[in-house]
DNA sequence: CTGCATGCAAAGGGTTTGCACCGGC
DNA sequence: GCCGGTGCAAACCCTTTGCATGCAG
């Protein structure tokens, strides 16, 4: 989160954050490339990409691998949780914290130093109760 | 998990299985095609795919999307957690299971219709406690 | 024999990268 | 003016797929 040190601030990087700051849910790289396009046609992938990954490495985003083949990208830089739907794919928050316990019962089981719990939650979502799909894992 | 049915036994398939059951972490596709090409040289990486697919598609194993860019194979089909090292990337089972609580407090927070709950830690394990590596989440 | 499985090679899809030009600072 | 950023296109990596042949049942 220190935009500025040894970086430029061109209308792309701009443009880009915006756009993933007002994307509703989890945007792929092709979602943010498509909204950015609207307002500069000329940009090309190559720098949607390399914006998010210079933005993640100074921690003012996050890249997700969550199930499936694209990254996705969150605007919010802390860890937090999210769940996914299984039937229409998207991405959303979720609120709760990990109880502390649990670091512990790793910690006790495995052997590892944790440095990180995330919890990736599947279900419906309520828009898409209903159907019975199931993509993938 | 039920393996006969509709499909054969050959050779290719018993010699993949076995290689992912007898694997100490959970390979990735290509770690899987080249130790079985020690015991058959001619098989082809489409095939490995195609094989693993299926017994995924069966239920005999399962297909995980961890952080990175290749699918890792679980020869045990079961729900259950992984921890990654942040260090040397390997993946490992985590025995513990989560609180059917957070399954409970996800529902009311956000309406979903949860099905599953999965834990995804990261650490350094045991081996690599030392340096200070971060590949990616 | 039948038709699923295989080997091979090409296609696919997402992401990264080399390079010459562009434009913040 | 310097040097990081951009656009373009090609390269990359992993995974999937089309097709002719092979082999299990």
């Amino acid at each position: 989160m220190d935009q500025g040190s040894n970086s430029r601030s061109t209308k792309q990087r701009q443009v880009i954050l915006e756009a993933l700051k007002s994307s509703p849910s989890h945007p792929t790289a092709d979602e943010i490339y498509n909204a950015v396009r609207r307002r500069l046609p000329r940009i090309s992938l190559g720098t949607v990409y390399r914006n998010l990954e210079t933005m993640a490495a100074r921690g003012m985003i996050q890249r997700l691998h969550v199930a499936g083949r694209q990254l996705r990208f969150d605007n919010d830089p802390k860890v937090h949780h999210h769940i996914r739907c299984v039937k229409c794919g998207s991405l959303a928050d979720v609120s709760i914290k990990a109880p502390a316990s649990l670091r512990d019962m790793v910690e006790d089981a495995n052997g590892y130093e944790i440095s990180e719990v995330r919890l990736q939650l599947l279900g419906v979502c309520p828009k898409c109760m209903g159907r019975s799909v199931s993509p993938d894992s």
